[in-house]
DNA sequence: CGCCGCATTGAGTCCTATCAACCCTCGTGG
DNA sequence: CCACGAGGGTTGATAGGACTCAATGCGGCG
């Protein structure tokens, strides 16, 4: 009962609106949600192009979505963080879009779809939700990537570190202090940039007293600079 | 009455699949849907920030969707072409996320948005290709936009004229002719270059034969060089 | 202990933003 | 009818940012 309920409350979280579902709702949810999840480091949630049953709610961990191109090119296209809803790039498709494990060990809350399609007239309220969930993703990644597209790795970093930041916020941990299980390498891929200057940007932020990184371990010191930085156009500025 | 055919055939289109809505949910639709509405050429269709009360189907024309980051820079955040449906990133906000104008004459199909969740429950079918609509844009931008971070100025306006023929071929046009109405600015916002980056490609392509450009009037002469240039990493390829 | 993945550091090259000039077209108003 | 100006487009020179390639250090794990 109480794992039942846990599980609503990650729904709930994750769909967020601070009113709860009515009762109806609620109870049938109860029936639908599948208990809880578990996974480890490197284990794989799905794989690109399978047929896409289910959607995710992240409750714990963090994993990544890489998904194949080119047959020599792999993406990073997405990170999923505690409260996320992994899956909703898939609904139309029918497959999932790129291949989802976990960098560290994580557990989720799983919502197969089509028992969702079956209740869906006695879920309206949920699927609202769903749906702004989707819009919601779709409006904050446009903004977002466009923005990146016009920036110096320098901005790149400090966006990235900054939109990690408010998500933990968010999800109420601290917004100065976290672990990312990510490499370098998963962030470079992310945001464009290599490696090599993933990490130069890093030291670089080390030196001006920004930011304390050993490791994986991060320490945001002066979230004012950070913003600015993140939005200084760097390149791209038109004079009128 | 056929003007109201009309708007339902445009519809179906937008919220594509081929075979059409039942009946009851046709009927519904033609008191939901509003007559065609005409925009001239920068006339202002909805404002950033404005309240959200309504989806536009693309009929004719071209738009585009600014968005203001900083109070110094805005964004070209989307271009729209017939077929698409706007307003799909403001649902979940009440708000539109940029001041979408037309770059052209355009018609479009207005869609309240109030009436359509009024009849929510008796609109299942449009309402789940509604759904649709919102996860492919989003797959489908998170992946553009992941493939255009990592790429040269090169491949981002092969990318671009490629993504824009695929879009004409869907909606029945020629995919290898065309005017396009944006100015190179409007494209170097849109793919985080400058204009003179986007004019000098133009250039480079029409010396190698791949394209003739003038003015605004494209012929792509050879697809298949361009798709080759867009997928090349460029930069950005990992040696295992 | 030795290997492997990950992180750091350095040198050189290429790409693209920047700044500036010039051309063309078009619409306006004298 | 023409002059003018504004906006858009093209072209060139320059400087700086980021990728590439390569080498080294570090840590965990077998």
């Amino acid at each position: 009962m109480a794992e039942v309920s846990d599980c609503l409350a990650c729904y709930l979280n994750v769909l967020s609106k601070p009113e709860g579902l009515p009762d109806e709702e609620r109870l049938l949810l109860d029936d639908i949600v599948v208990p809880p999840l578990r996974l480890e480091k490197r284990d794989v949630l799905c794989s690109q192009g399978a047929s896409f049953d289910a959607l995710y709610a992240v409750r714990t961990g963090c994993l990544k979505q890489e998904t194949a191109i080119d047959s020599a090119e792999t993406l990073l296209t997405a990170f999923w963080l505690p409260g996320d809803l992994i899956g909703c790039d898939a609904i139309d498709s029918g497959r999932y879009a790129g291949t989802v494990s976990a960098l560290e060990t994580a557990t989720l809350c799983q919502l197969p779809f089509d028992r969702l399609e079956t209740f869906r007239h006695r879920l309206p309220r949920l699927c609202r939700r769903l749906q702004n969930c989707i819009s919601r993703s779709l409006r904050e990644e446009r903004l977002n990537l466009h923005q990146l597209l016009g920036r110096t790795a320098e901005a790149r970093v400090a966006c990235f570190l900054l939109a990690i930041s408010a998500c933990f916020q968010r999800r109420g941990y601290s917004p100065r202090s976290f672990r990312l299980p990510m490499s370098r390498s998963d962030i470079g891929s992310y945001l464009g940039l290599t490696q090599e200057t993933v990490g130069r940007t890093f030291m670089a932020y080390q030196a001006q007293r920004l930011l304390a990184v050993r490791g994986r371990e991060y320490h945001l010191l002066d979230l004012a600079r950070l913003e600015r930085l993140a939005s200084s156009p760097g390149r791209r500025q038109k004079r009128p």
